[in-house]
DNA sequence: TACCGGCCTATACCGACGGATAGACCCGCG
DNA sequence: CGCGGGTCTATCCGTCGGTATAGGCCGGTA
């Protein structure tokens, strides 16, 4: 099986180079920009898998994943990232790329997983995609998120006010205050903003 | 490697073992119920991975998975199934499976699956689970779609009236109509329930 | 001690929302 | 043709939500 590994950190590639060839990869060519990436596959043909580093001297986002599969005529390329979250690696697959291996991955489950990817299907680690995407807490106060949390549920504020055994009156101050701090307009729009920020 | 395949299908599961004793498999068992797999690992030891199918005599949900889990001394036990969801592959998941194998992975795609497992990962498909499970469209008209995405980004009836070019007490009746159809006491949580059902 | 911030309560106002009812239009279908 | 369903509009009314202002309670801290 040939192999392109692209990646600007020296140590990594050659490390992981070495060890794809003792587990029985034909051929792995190692190169550190995407320029250099393209011009290994004119000069010796498509690669069974194109392992791109996603923070690498070209890459420009998704554009160069784009640029390597034209490369590679359509044969899986696949990202490489010890940094990036769930949230790029759904992009990159959406753009195309026939997997996304994190740094944080095992050798041995790597090589089972570059195979995979070179047999056509499509590989991305379950718990790696699970992570919960940063969670950005907005400084909420324990009051607040107990309130945000029947927001949430779509109760009014006689029934918050009820559930918490306060007045209907806090509930709305709280509410108030919700808003401003999510930079919400109104109620729902703190209720969805709380949904998308996994902050329930 | 040793895998013991658990599945009632007689022509599923023979094909599926000598699929992977050609593929290099040192011993494939291969039984049709959980209490057959557990006597298995009895008999002779526990497997690099199993193999459960999710629809089998004795299975009960995930409780088989528990008890193949703990006949196979800790070691990776994996669901397979034709027509589990992606909600049920979570489960399994969570439950403690090393992975779910949908019967429509390409057989050599099972083979990397499998040695992914066995090398303690968590193997999911990740096109599986991209699957938007089921979307149960609540039978809503055009309009009612439009003025439900209104609500979803939190505008007022006289907003969402402005955006679609009508009067705000058209918006009214329709913010009605869609709390009656999903269930919901109010904007909010219609809003909510739109969005858990994907039906924005 | 005095102060501050988080929390709770109260009163009051106004606009938004939710519900009911009713009339009108257009279009497809029996 | 009549009928029903979807759509839009209108009026009315009660409730709820959002904002403002003002004050009391409590725990931590300067």
């Amino acid at each position: 099986m040939r192999i392109l590994l692209a990646d600007d950190h020296g140590l990594v590639r050659d490390t992981i180079a070495m060890f794809l060839e003792s587990a029985g990869m034909t051929e792995v060519v190692t190169v550190d920009n995407v320029d250099e990436a393209i011009a290994a596959t004119d000069r010796s043909g498509s690669f069974d898998l194109v392992l791109l580093d996603y923070n690498m001297p070209g890459m420009d986002g998704l554009s160069g994943l784009a640029r390597l599969r034209e490369a590679n005529d359509g044969r899986p390329v696949a990202i490489l990232s010890g940094t990036a979250s769930p949230a790029i690696a759904t992009e990159a697959i959406a753009a195309g790329a026939a997997g996304f291996v994190p740094k944080t991955l095992g050798a041995k489950s790597m090589v089972s997983a570059i195979r995979f990817m070179a047999a056509g299907e499509v590989f991305v680690p379950f718990e790696f995609m699970q992570q919960s995407e940063a969670r950005t807490v907005a400084n909420l106060t324990e009051r607040e998120t107990e309130v945000l949390r029947g927001l949430c549920e779509g109760k009014s504020n006689k029934e918050i006010a009820r559930d918490l055994d306060l007045q209907e009156v806090t509930i709305k101050l709280h509410v108030k205050t919700l808003c401003r701090k999510l930079d919400a307009r109104n109620r729902t729009q703190a209720a969805m903003i709380a949904r998308d920020r996994k902050l329930i």
